[in-house]
DNA sequence: TGAACATATGAACAAATGCTCATATGAGCA
DNA sequence: TGCTCATATGAGCATTTGTTCATATGTTCA
């Protein structure tokens, strides 16, 4: 695929774009990257996040915190949970969430940073 | 509104929910993260940003880099204009963009590492 | 075993999103 | 001024997304 079929520009250096392309990350990783900020792109699964951060809490609790109703946190959990950001303990009928590593408090406080300017 | 209309249940104790609510970071805070996570969210804008962080470009390289049409490309760059996630100059008939700050570079790093896992 | 309860999940639906297509804007140049 | 080109943008549309509602699953306990 030429560069012509979208841009049909003379003096803009073909070889600039040559030249980024070798130094681009691969298409692939982007992509995951962008699935795991779109997951992390929700104010529902950030504020659980961010409240796991703080303490394992049971889908019970995380939803009289978050005041959402049980369904809707768990069905961003089962979100969470594909995207292996948190993992979860039976005890008996209760079952109690937490962050899957601190990798993700790193993201969210990142972002808070981020935010925060 | 009282936990009662979200969790029935007596046992899961709502001094437990009261204590994290008094840890939490502000609801607007975290909205604002969700939005900048939003919008690192998307492949397209993942990759424009990607190669700003390797070089300035217009918005004609960009689109011949990405193989997408000049018109997308344009779209995706006011969502990251408006969010003050890019700055533009203009040189004659051309727009130069560039990253706003190392904020973001650092953002789209970590990301990366994340993915890299 | 059967009732009660915590959690999970499928279907449905409204809202948000990202692209295309057509067209507008704005700058350089003959 | 009129033409060309780089970029911006509005409308339309198909897809994705987050919630609700109803119901299923799985565990405890009488």
């Amino acid at each position: 695929m030429s560069n012509d079929e979208f841009c049909e520009v003379q003096f803009i250096n073909g070889r600039v774009v040559a030249e980024v392309r070798t130094r681009m990350l691969d298409d692939g990783l982007l992509l995951r990257v962008a699935d795991i900020f779109k997951i992390l792109g929700d104010p529902t699964r950030v504020r659980i996040l961010h409240a796991l951060s703080l303490r394992e809490m049971c889908v019970c609790d995380l939803s009289a915190l978050l005041e959402m109703s049980q369904s809707a946190v768990s069905h961003q959990l089962r979100i969470l949970r594909n995207a292996r950001l948190v993992k979860y303990r039976r005890e008996g009928k209760v079952v109690y969430y937490s962050l899957a590593d601190e990798h993700i408090t790193k993201l969210i406080k990142v972002g808070v940073e981020h935010a925060s300017e």
